[in-house]
DNA sequence: TTTCATTTCTGTAACTGTTACAATAATTAT
DNA sequence: ATAATTATTGTAACAGTTACAGAAATGAAA
């Protein structure tokens, strides 16, 4: 497990081909800590709540920028705000639709049998459940 | 393979539990016979080119109705907009992402090895493929 | 049928998330 | 140091969605 620093972080940003500049370096380094596959105005107001002088605009550059370089991965979880993941590897998200919470799963999606996609070429995967997470099912049966 | 006009519709609503009106048969039986993933703003300038009459926010207010009736179910393949869907039957989306074009495809879900999600009551499971459909490949191809 | 209560639909306006753009600031190369 | 490029900011526009109040349609009861 690599430590997470501004060197370590703005090295991860130069070798992907991009200026490690400080907007970069907190917003990629927000996004390796928490982990929490936050939106954007969730990234700018938490850093701009201790650290002021980061506009909303340019968490969206940034947050381009990153995508570009395959450093942050967009989630289309909910239909009318994007959410975004620093991690790269394949795995799942379940979204509690009680709570609004959303969670990693770790999924083989090599398991899955798709057919019908002869000429498609993949570039990316997302598998999303729904449902009832476990704090909030024992929530509501307390309430019965 | 039922048969889809209006009367099948309201029936199909009625069992459902919600009054067959006229927006919700017309918004309904577009959704069946179009099966093209479309966006509430794609519905409503779809519908009222023919039969003018119909308001932004009844689609908005129709498509929450299906919805709750487990007759539409909404996909979150892009993040600022939602989808529409009237196949209720486990399957997948495949996103063009030259094109834009969403494509059904077949997926056996049921092959997924998932992992930490002891304890969560999962109620829909949604798979999303991304890259470059076979047009838009050949295409692609040819320019070179 | 007429009346009443309820549900559905409409139009406007607000709201939220995102993007465009021009101006400023910072960085890199010359 | 200077110029050219790149990054950041703030404002304003834009798109998709939702809230809300009034109008219309529907269903039930008399």
């Amino acid at each position: 497990m690599k430590e997470i620093n501004n060197n370590t972080i703005a090295e991860e940003l130069r070798e992907a081909g991009v200026r490690a500049s400080s907007a970069r370096v907190m917003i990629l380094k927000y996004l390796l800590k928490e982990r929490n596959h936050p939106t954007a105005d969730r990234i700018y107001t938490d850093i701009t709540e201790h650290l002021p002088g980061l506009s909303r605009t340019s968490v969206y550059n940034t947050l381009a920028t990153l995508q570009d370089a395959k450093l942050v991965r967009p989630l289309t979880i909910d239909g009318t705000e994007m959410r975004y993941d620093a991690t790269v590897e394949d795995h799942g998200h379940f979204k509690c639709e009680s709570c609004g919470k959303v969670y990693d799963i770790s999924a083989d999606m090599n398991g899955i049998k798709v057919s019908g996609i002869r000429g498609f070429r993949i570039s990316q995967r997302d598998l999303i459940l729904r449902g009832t997470c476990p704090h909030c099912a024992r929530k509501q049966l307390d309430m019965q």
